[in-house]
DNA sequence: TTGAAAGCGCTAACAG
DNA sequence: CTGTTAGCGCTTTCAA
């Protein structure tokens, strides 16, 4: 009942170890009835290849690390779908690491990746990720790497994005058409590109409109739900409160639900409320949330497909090349008619 | 720039792999000083042990395996998160698959697995999933496999649940209290046991409370939106149409609101609705969602600690066993106050 | 306390 | 078309 080896169905059926491994990996230089042969015995014995084994030897695992900040975020969820869509189908295994939104844990794990476990990384950055040596030596070891989503501009990989930036004017802009004059922005990070793109975005927007900045209006939440709360809530408590709120991450737009429902305002009415979300729940919260909905199964699509043929080509090199794919705007209930 | 191995510090510091090897993973049989010489080494050099060479070398792969249905949802986002916490403090890896409720690719992921690519496995089996063929040959070659949620009770191993059917019986049992005369009990599968259970606690609440069963109340969903949404729309619009719903998983919900509105049907005035759910929204939902939230944290947080502490013990079996930790039942106002 | 050598299971030249 | 052989990088007896 023990695991059985190459070395074992040679054996059981006199040839040597390399035919077998020849006629099991479909070489051309094996007859189409050795090879028959091979398999037949192979089902018979229920031999399962030695991943290891064949790792070790050829350099590669045929299998990818997908390293993420979160989970239990419809976005992430739904980019991993993508994701194992394409590399299920190419024969790669996924291995997916959390890093919590933790810097250091995002060094281990990428460190750990030096020693060839996977051919190549789709990364999206923690909130902390600043300083870019531990992606930059990965890369510099040959293993190719493709961002999608939370981006380093200044490393020289292909980039998957969506319109940050004009989503987040867009967003602003409505709020703004639609009667706000004091609009909050919720960020959560204040070092990473795509979290000050979407800044810009906001900022432009009242630029446009001659609303006056102001860094009161910006708020930076710490990934505490508790204190970001408190936080908010303050803020809308002060005498000429919001009246539009623009969340840059899809779990900030519960907090705003759940300030505004103990400060008793009412959303659109007292405030009007947009997000950038992914979640199915969008429609049916009260009121229905109007979102910015990232293409998250197709970023995550691109990311692995440009993988994919980076690893098919055996070059590591990947072209510095950004891709953009469009965010949905849909207007719901949460901001005026 | 390139890939430096145990050889190689071997070399640079005169010594021989063994020693090496021995001195990094911290073997008692090695001296403190040399033992500082080759980490200051391996440091200097950026040594990054080859993962894939250790395995095939001791025949275990410091990682375990995660087979769920389905990332996008609540249930398994949160349980994954449980289950890295304590893979990542043992210095486990994980590898996360997905079988989209498909038994083949439910197959094909245990068989591969057979190589010995994972020390364990954390297993959640599809709704398609009746035989356990495969189930038992992988524990038969020694890996170790705890199930949680969705479990095969046939197989002797632990299985981390929850109370699905006190919970359903509950849930069932206060709608009818509120008033509900035909609740309706949407199912993801007939072939689970934690599918009958819900269901069984949704029976025999009824048959407690007098009502009279009816196959016609029992809708099997097919995993496909949109033709439950349209089974459930019919079922809704019937001249005697339902006055309450047990839903056995999150998405359901969505799909029952969507249903409601476009009929006009109010909810809970027309019809009141209990969900299993563990989504973050349901407070906010509209109205707030009554749910049956597990503990989906824990649920797989105490899968992957059974599971460590087996591959700890070098033993594969494991206890057969059940564990039931209790789902927290919340009322808002999809139900009648 | 350190070293030599065999081997984990498979792949990949290179010969035959 | 098939076989021989030498590794891949690390662990692990067994000697020294």
């Amino acid at each position: 009942m023990n695991k059985i080896t190459i070395k074992m169905l040679a054996k059981e059926l006199r040839l040597s170890v390399s035919t077998v491994s020849k006629a099991i990996s479909d070489s051309h230089e094996i007859s189409p009835q050795t090879k028959l042969r091979v398999n037949e015995m192979a089902t018979k014995l229920n031999y399962v290849p030695n991943h290891f084994a064949s790792s070790l030897g050829t350099g590669n695992s045929k299998t990818i690390g997908v390293v993420i900040p979160e989970v239990v975020d419809s976005f992430f969820a739904q980019a991993i779908n993508g994701i194992e869509a394409v590399a299920v189908e190419k024969g790669y295994h996924v291995m997916i690491y959390l890093t919590h939104e933790n810097f250091e844990k995002e060094k281990t794990i990428l460190k750990d990746f030096e020693s060839g476990r996977v051919d190549g990384v789709l990364l999206s950055v923690s909130r902390e990720t600043t300083k870019t040596a531990h992606i930059n030596e990965l890369m510099k070891k040959g293993v190719p790497l493709v961002f999608f989503d939370r981006v380093i501009n200044e490393i020289a990989t292909t980039k998957i994005t969506t319109n940050d930036y004009e989503m987040a004017y867009k967003a602003t802009n409505h709020l703004v058409k639609k009667g706000c004059q004091q609009i909050l922005f919720l960020s959560f990070s204040n070092l990473l590109s795509i979290s000050n793109k979407r800044l810009d975005g906001y900022k432009n927007a009242l630029q446009d409109n001659g609303i006056e900045i102001s860094d009161l209006n910006i708020l930076h939440f710490k990934n505490d739900p508790k204190k970001d709360y408190l936080l908010l809530k303050n803020k809308l408590k002060l005498p000429n409160r919001a009246d539009g709120i623009l969340a840059s991450v899809e779990k900030f737009a519960f907090t705003i639900y759940q300030a505004c429902e103990a400060l008793q305002l009412s959303i659109p009415t007292d405030v009007q409320v947009i997000s950038f979300s992914n979640l199915e729940a969008a429609s049916f919260m009260n009121p229905p949330l109007t979102t910015i909905a990232q293409p998250a199964f197709e970023m995550g699509k691109t990311a692995a497909t440009i993988l994919m043929k980076a690893l098919a080509r055996k070059k590591s090199e990947i072209a510095e090349e950004d891709i953009i794919l469009p965010s949905a705007f849909v207007v719901r209930k949460s901001t005026r008619v």
